[in-house]
DNA sequence: TTTCATATTGATAATGATTTTCATTATCAA
DNA sequence: TTGATAATGAAAATCATTATCAATATGAAA
């Protein structure tokens, strides 16, 4: 039973509709926050607790290929992820990490004028220096209203 | 024997002026690349073979505390340096990244606007999240010329 | 349904960058 | 020149992520 677009996106695209693979749907479906491989091994556990650690590595790099998920370094040593598509989200949108909590907030709100610029700056580098531009991040780091107070 | 602004900055700060120090800021120097800790060391091992790779850590560290060089996360797995204040570059400027070769290119051309965007937004966002934003980063990642080719 | 080839799994070991530990050494103020 | 101690280098420890490999689950075909 696929009983989501993700399901039916994998599937079309000849993988199998394994556990941990629905698991690992399931859980970045339903938060808005930017889960480590860890992060989602331990929700995992509660639901399933015979995944393995390895397992939910392969699915986000599975994931990650077939543009379900998208892999962020904010700088942290281990990787985030976020779901593309997530209904709860806006589609694009860039990010606003807290240096000391490692809390990622995501904002969309602004987006318009920096795409634009985005774009314009992407057009001339790539004249300038012949690069082919596939994608570009904007994260702003800093502390967050919590952090303020206690740092 | 100081003869550079960032081994007198060294001192000033308290700290003691060594050879892996001293070497380390050398390296940087001459070099316009973005270097890993391990592509110090084998410089480093060149000029003075009883070097210790855990140095060019520590010293890294240091450096990066006290403002003198920049870490960069250009997600590969290790972090680049370079120097803050390099002669041999602007200032202020933003990255391009080669995702097969892991070239870096600096770029300060169209900076102007960038910044002037970058601040417009720090101030949007910091008021609307109550973030306190210390730095950002922009990242431009695609194919180099070479690779290009070859890809 | 049951069968079956094989895609996928989970336990474990391996990796690779970075850190920690700790005994030894080098720096620099007195 | 001396001495307190900051800093070093070798080796072991960490920690996230990958590779291995035998066992298992999936889903198309019978
Ligand atoms: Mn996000
Ligand atoms: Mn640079
Ligand atoms: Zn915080
Ligand atoms: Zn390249």
């Amino acid at each position: 039973m696929k009983d989501s677009f993700w399901q039916e996106h994998l599937c079309y695209l000849g993988f199998r509709l394994t556990v941990p693979r629905k698991i690992v749907i399931n859980i970045l479906k339903e938060t808005e926050k930017h889960l480590s491989a860890e992060d989602i091994y331990v929700k995992a556990l509660k639901i399933n607790p015979s995944i393995g650690l390895t397992s939910i590595y392969r699915t986000l790099l599975l994931f990650t290929k077939i543009n379900v998920v998208q892999k962020h370094d904010f700088g942290e040593k281990k990787a985030r992820y976020e779901l593309i598509n997530n209904p709860l989200k806006k589609e694009h949108h860039h990010h606003l990490i807290c240096t000391r909590c490692k809390t990622v907030i995501d904002y969309a709100d602004f987006m318009k004028e920096e795409v634009e610029l985005m774009t314009k700056t992407e057009n001339k580098l790539s004249k300038k220096y012949h690069f082919k531009i596939i994608y570009h991040t904007v994260h702003f780091y800093g502390l967050c209203v919590k952090c303020q107070k206690l740092a």
